[in-house]
DNA sequence: CAGGCTGGGTTTCCTGAGGGAACCCCAAGG
DNA sequence: CCTTGGGGTTCCCTCAGGAAACCCAGCCTG
């Protein structure tokens, strides 16, 4: 984990990295998304620490990314995705998509993404909210915001 | 950091974050990106331990994601995003909005976009390279790929 | 041409987070 | 009752991060 407090920078990347930058952080939400949502789940697919993944998860709870619910009348629970950590998987594609491109290898990615609404096995695209052309980062200037320190 | 190596693991995401999963390393990505390319500057912007930037600066350089290069007959050097490291800064912007849409606050978001394309302040979405049309978590099937283990 | 200055690190030491394994609690089920 | 299994805690050890001091190669200046 970072030591340094990144949720006091006026940097919505830094902001970002305070909710999901620790260590398997990104790899908990996965596996959430994909469908492991308990505890022993996760913990044996991944192989992370328990104590470890206890304190991931009750961060991610207490930052509202996911939630946890019982699942059974003996204490049993679940995690799941609200609206805020589901965006958040679109931050987990754009990743996969890089890892795809860059170090996926002879072998070919893992895993594709079929599209639903057009059925094709595709990657996703970064495009401009406005005018629909691709937005990348040689596309953009930056200016300060209304929060700029 | 990560004591586990995740570069291992047969998922994109995890690769990715083999890169730039460390603490800082999105950040000095950042930093490069917005013209801070030296390491007193980057240092002194992020206020990182001398000794972590050095890791995180050769980690980067070693993936090709950064290049250190001289500029000067002193043994001066710079760091640039080459190709690989320019497709990393879309990730930053996606991280970016997700700061700037749930932890931006009262005040706003730190920095504005603007799309040169049509000149517009505008945000980063994802779209289908296929159809076209959004394509966020929930609009997704995952399939195994050429590369599963 | 000795001494400073500057950029870009390296070294040292201390603390605390991650890994691993053992332990614990509680509610069924048999 | 005793076991089983999910969901955690506790303990201990090691190693990564933070801070600050130190180092070195070239200009530059007196």
């Amino acid at each position: 984990m970072q030591r340094t407090d990144f949720s006091a920078m006026a940097c919505s990347i830094a902001r970002t990295l305070d909710v999901i930058g620790e260590p398997w952080s990104p790899l908990v939400l996965r596996d959430v998304w994909v469908g492991l949502t308990r505890f022993e789940q996760i913990q044996a697919d991944l192989g992370i620490s328990r104590k470890v993944l206890t304190e991931r998860l009750n961060h991610l709870v207490e930052h509202g990314v996911l939630e946890r619910r019982p699942y059974d009348r003996r204490p049993r629970y679940e995690y799941v995705l609200t609206s805020k950590g589901t965006e958040l998987v679109d931050l987990l594609m754009v990743m996969a998509g890089w890892g795809d491109r860059w170090r996926a290898g002879e072998a070919g990615p893992p895993v594709l993404y079929r599209h639903r609404a057009c059925g094709e096995i595709s990657r996703v695209d970064l495009r401009c909210d406005h005018c629909g052309s691709p937005m990348h980062a040689t596309d953009i200037d930056v200016l300060p915001g209304p929060g700029a320190p």
